[in-house]
DNA sequence: TCCGATATATATTGGATCGATATATGGACG
DNA sequence: CGTCCATATATCGATCCAATATATATCGGA
């Protein structure tokens, strides 16, 4: 999803500053989406400009002026139509796939401290998802849904590498002491 | 990982023309990076300038000319080194995700609709990595494991939802039926 | 015959996003 | 004093994408 609609679905859940938008995508959204300041603070001016958002300014004590979007009813209705729009799809990237595809140029050693990196990265990712399930009592079924999404899947991915963790390097190693296929013929 | 180095990893594996490094990305590599022709073609012109890669050009019938793009030893050392200081990370968007976060903002219908959707993604997905599992035999430990990463996920999330799918329903509509918490603050 | 869809091919463009950077107001610490 | 962190707004150049263009073919339908 787009970083204007990401914004207005926030601002949808109540009024926030660039700076709170931003925190909240690493917070409650972090495990399934992102967004820049680099994105975030053009699209707000954007939203503003299109009658979508509106904002108040706010003096702070020790702190900088704080801008405060609002959302229009006109932009609450551009997100409802979003949201109608929207193909549920998904999107996964991941490094550390791109390091076991290419294991076989990779001494054992790197691949295991990789393995065990992506092991404690899922590991803390795990720890933050059940705390936010414990922690907040104002979850709405969706929202604990998505919570839940996140879990399972790390939760598959952490047995499956405990499980794997040790015959696959034991085969990798194997590996390279023998042909490599297929890269041969480059 | 940036274009440029996933080019040159798909070098390492064999010669390929800019179209069949994209073609990889939709197949071997689809369940974790991505890449367009909009970024495979200049990635392909830049490695060339810099001497990591070299391209022949080849004439074929009832095709057009293919450039055949070959790795330099050179291009496989930055390939090598990029492998070392890469950190094994993930990075993962669901639009699917987003329209659960504001199920509270849509029709039940809607969201079924959506949740269906996304079940039959998964379950296509499933379908194709099993497929790629039975038919290649020449597939590396590592290659194996990415496969075997994208069933243990897809499998967990295709079974979290069918277990959730009628309970998250039942609380949406109930929720709906009452006070939703938070955002009547705005 | 033309159009749309598909496949194999190369190539480019404008818009979206990112990471880095800049600026501002503070506080804590070495 | 400098670095780090937090709260704030804002911008820039590099990267990437989806769309588009062009080329060589084939197929099916109007």
């Amino acid at each position: 999803m787009d970083v204007n609609n990401l914004c207005l679905g926030v601002l949808c859940l109540g009024d926030a500053s660039g700076y709170e938008i931003k925190k909240m995508c690493e917070e409650s959204f972090s495990h399934f989406q992102a967004a820049s300041f680099g994105s975030i603070y053009p699209a707000l001016a954007k939203l503003t400009d299109s009658g979508l958002v509106t904002f108040r300014e706010e003096t702070q004590e020790k702190r900088p002026i704080k801008k405060v979007f609002s959302i229009t009813p006109k932009g609450r209705e551009q997100f409802l139509e979003t949201l109608r729009k929207t193909e549920p799809t998904e999107q996964y990237r991941s490094d550390f796939l791109v390091l076991m595809m290419f294991a076989h140029l990779q001494p054992p050693k790197q691949l295991e401290k990789a393995i065990d990196i992506q092991m404690a990265n899922i590991r803390g990712e795990l720890e933050i998802l059940h705390k936010v399930l414990e922690s907040c009592h104002e979850l709405t079924a969706g929202m604990r849904f998505t919570i839940e999404y996140g879990i399972a899947a790390n939760q598959a991915l952490l047995e499956l590498i405990e499980a794997r963790k040790a015959p696959l390097l034991e085969a990798i190693v194997r590996e390279q002491s023998q042909f490599t296929p297929k890269e041969q013929q480059s």
